[in-house]
DNA sequence: TCTAATCTTGACTGAAAAGTAAAGATTTGA
DNA sequence: TCAAATCTTTACTTTTCAGTCAAGATTAGA
């Protein structure tokens, strides 16, 4: 029961992007320097995040990437179901649907216990916004430092 | 934010011991066509809990898996934390000390939300012993059956 | 004591997740 | 138009997780 990596970075890109102030963008060499991946691997979030709608890309010089709505309206529990592959997987079949292809036939309390959980952890991502994430995440300032030298 | 094969699986034979009369006992083999998997898997697993200490072993004629203890005071929350290694990890490190092997310094949002999620989940498997999970588990007359064809 | 049934252990194999690299496409501005 | 900056896409490599295999150790019972 563990946050997967595509999950963690995932969302820490978002709120780095939650943390710039409006209009601005940050470029995927940018990102990759904050969270300290490599720029191939933001490349890879980013595109995800574009592609399910949570961020816009520009291309070009000037470009880079910025939220495509309101941090204050973007929920934990959205981005994580999109990082996540939106199913509820056991290692049987997933457990949204019908469990026919294993010997777990009908309902089991293993089952209930799964999707149990899923729902807790969907419902408390539910209440927490990204931009409820901005501020406490690192010192502002040490932030535009970081990102003032990587300009020069 | 998936459950691992080892949790779902190690819960699973936990939850087949538990439905056993008491005193009796179940084989590896019994265990693994109980649960449709292998027997080299299921005795890595059950390796694993009888080290934990929640089952007991005997080898030789007669031997097989039981319960270390009654079910009703096996919680599910000590289960998933020996199969889960218990650590709160984030894909920086973990997140039970202190965060110094990457630029996440000091709090960040981040961390509040993966140790959040962990306490949630812990909480509400705490609340769950096996033996509330006997019964929905499959019908027993099946089950049954099954370990009788087998031993035929 | 011997054999069959059973758990135990460590090495091996395969699959899935994570991360990397490089070439392509688009945009801005000179 | 051209070059530089930027995102996009696909293929590849590495690492981690899951699962398998086979030999070993222990016990019960004949």
């Amino acid at each position: 029961m563990k946050i997967s990596a595509q999950e963690e970075y995932g969302l820490r890109c978002l709120v780095q992007l939650a943390s710039v102030t409006n209009g601005e963008t940050l470029t995927l060499p940018q990102i990759a320097e904050l969270e300290g991946i490599s720029q191939s691997n933001a490349g890879k979030l980013m595109w995800l995040l574009n592609k399910s709608g949570f961020v816009k890309a520009t291309r070009g010089t000037k470009g880079g990437y910025s939220l495509a709505r309101p941090a204050d309206e973007i929920y934990l529990s959205e981005v994580i179901k999109v990082l996540d592959d939106d199913e509820i997987e056991g290692h049987c079949g997933s457990y949204t649907g019908v469990l026919d292809s294993c010997v777990h036939t009908g309902d089991c309390g293993i089952r209930s216990v799964i999707v149990g959980l899923h729902e807790i952890v969907q419902n408390a991502l539910s209440n927490v916004t990204l931009s409820q994430l901005v501020g406490t995440e690192k010192k502002v300032d040490e932030r535009f430092h970081r990102i003032q030298r990587m300009a020069q």
